[in-house]
DNA sequence: TTTCAAAATACAATCGATTGTATTTCTGAA
DNA sequence: TTCAGAAATACAATCGATTGTATTTTGAAA
């Protein structure tokens, strides 16, 4: 039990060669049915099991896909791994998934064990850390075939499926502002992502569309935790003229703010309209349920991983960066409800 | 860029033997500082990453975890991988996390790739499908150590890392009774897994200790998913009697069934009591917020990597299996608190 | 029965790193 | 200067599977 069986412990125990043996495990037509038989019925009683380290040494290629991303726990990026998941596993490959809990020198850490596990490809969604992209250009230089998903950056030749988060920061906006919102709050995020950018980029066109003047001191960027939007909260109250309205580019943030508006007694959406971003299941729920939107996790995955798959299957002779955009959608709830809270 | 260097083009470029290199890029005595210099210094010009496929193969051994689990979403499970990944990077340990996403097939292709790839060692939590356990044999046959944590089985000498589960499902019930509840429903996951049942005996036991008469007809079995939780709470409500508390397996089907009773009108807690299992972030922040038990995931999974470690690191002679049980902690929220609903 | 192409199998090199053993080089003491 | 012993390096086998080439076997036609 101890010692693995190899190809070459069937090959003794039936006195054929262990190249037989090999292609008759990987069905090859080059063997003859009846030794097929042999060969699988008796690695089926020695216990055999492919030795995946050689084998992949051997080919030197693996069927893994690694996948880089921020965290887990977060349901947008679950509902990504799913998707990752399904395209995988349909053509065969394997899916490894690490979080680099938003620190840059995890991330660099899980970009070499890849490269020296020498996955198959990766699919790469920074972390808010990450200024220096070295780690991302190893990746370039290696050859391995790499994608961003949903947070990007800028390297020459390196492919994107993103949200149009431009679009999607303006749409919370102009709802805040058709509901009645003049002075609207804006959390951001590192303004090294663009997501982050474009979502303000987003808000700063919805107010300049209904005229309303953007006033810098109004966006607040933190990590957008759930404790940077108590803060946060907290600012936009400290402010000379009073806010009501508050587009946060993620839910924990915003509701990190809601609980403390509630605190002090501030109603919501009556005196502070609030949406948030990326439909966190806990924004069904929270009172009042949270106005926020929605991006298309699966499909992110499922679209991220096909055009991996696609480079890694033929790679192109000269890479072309290409940017896939998806839509998201602005999910109303009551927390932007004006006339909610007086139920 | 294509073709990665290896210890032997850097051995060429500098005409000195491969074996040197490696010994250098390990570290080893063998070598002068003098050459260590000059083979680091060349390894880095030619952006050489060390082939881990290459390596393990050698030393026939890798550095890696398998986790297998039911899904990343849970908020329990992903404080262990937090706690598992905390534990293992300590030790310079890579972690490869799975989900089965509750099914058996998936649960056993994982075991086979998971095998197949050599890892060091297998953290397992059971799908609810899991009645067939050859996989779970194999690995044991397989030489690969393994254990279980919070979902197991009955293995001879694997040993798992538990909650006591029977004291939750106590804790939880008893809570109901004290706070008034008389009639008692509760919501059981499949009678395969242990945490199931013991939960159940702890309702039973809680039942007992007060002399409330125990009615199988108030356990529902389930998948325990949120349309689970509607649905048993359209039965409990189709009895002849009234029932007056509900003890959920889990957070999610308590909070479908929180639903369900709200749209039905019936006021949480006064009508109906309610406790879940978990302690699922969104349970803190519904309307009212659920009384739940909170499970040490992150310790579970620090624990169970520092057993299993412990059994990479020097097996055992004769494996005995060790059963180690946390505590868990009863989170008194409001759809527990009786006249809270007339705030 | 002989012959020859096709089918089946064996041989041997290889993937990249590691490691036990052998050899060379160096250093300091005699 | 010589030489033992240590230090540094080279040699060669190995991990387990794959794969191109060579060899043997088979079966059918002549």
């Amino acid at each position: 039990m101890e010692n693995k069986t190899t190809i070459h412990d069937i090959a003794k125990a039936l006195k054929i060669d262990a190249s037989t043996v090999s292609r008759a495990l990987n069905n090859s037509p080059r063997v003859s049915q009846k030794t097929k038989e042999k060969i699988l019925s008796k690695a089926n009683e020695l216990g055999y099991q492919r030795n995946l380290l050689a084998s992949n040494l051997r080919k030197s290629k693996t069927n893994t896909i690694g996948v880089i991303l921020p965290r887990i726990s977060r349901h947008f990026f679950s509902s990504v791994i799913s998707g990752i998941e399904e395209a995988a596993y349909d053509e065969g490959y394997n899916v490894i998934i690490c979080q680099s809990l938003e620190q840059l020198q995890r991330e660099q850490d899980i970009v070499g064990t890849l490269l020296a596990n020498r996955v198959a490809g990766i699919l790469l969604s920074v972390s808010m850390e990450t200024k220096n992209l070295d780690h991302l250009l190893d990746i370039k230089n290696n050859g391995t075939p790499f994608l961003f998903f949903d947070r990007h950056c800028e390297i020459d030749g390196i492919s994107s499926v993103l949200i149009d988060d431009v679009q999607g920061g303006f749409d919370a906006t102009e709802h805040l502002i058709l509901n009645g919102c003049k002075n609207i709050g804006h959390f951001s995020g590192p303004q090294e992502l663009a997501i982050y950018r474009n979502r303000q980029a987003g808000y700063i066109k919805a107010l300049q569309k209904h005229n309303i003047p953007f006033r810098p001191e109004l966006v607040l960027c933190s990590s957008l935790m759930e404790t940077d939007g108590a803060e946060g909260a907290k600012t936009l109250l400290s402010l000379p003229y009073k806010i009501d309205g508050l587009f946060s580019a993620n839910d924990i943030a915003a509701i990190g703010a809601m609980k403390y508006f509630k605190n002090k007694g501030i109603r919501i959406p009556d005196d502070i309209g609030i949406v948030g971003f990326s439909n966190e299941p806990i924004s069904g729920v929270i009172d009042p349920s949270l106005t926020t939107i929605d991006q298309p996790g699966f499909q992110i995955g499922q679209i991220s991983t096909k055009l991996l798959l696609q480079e890694i299957n033929d790679p192109p002779r000269f890479k072309k960066a290409k940017t896939t955009i998806l839509k998201s959608s602005l999910i109303e709830r009551d927390s932007s409800r004006k006339g909610y809270s007086n139920r």
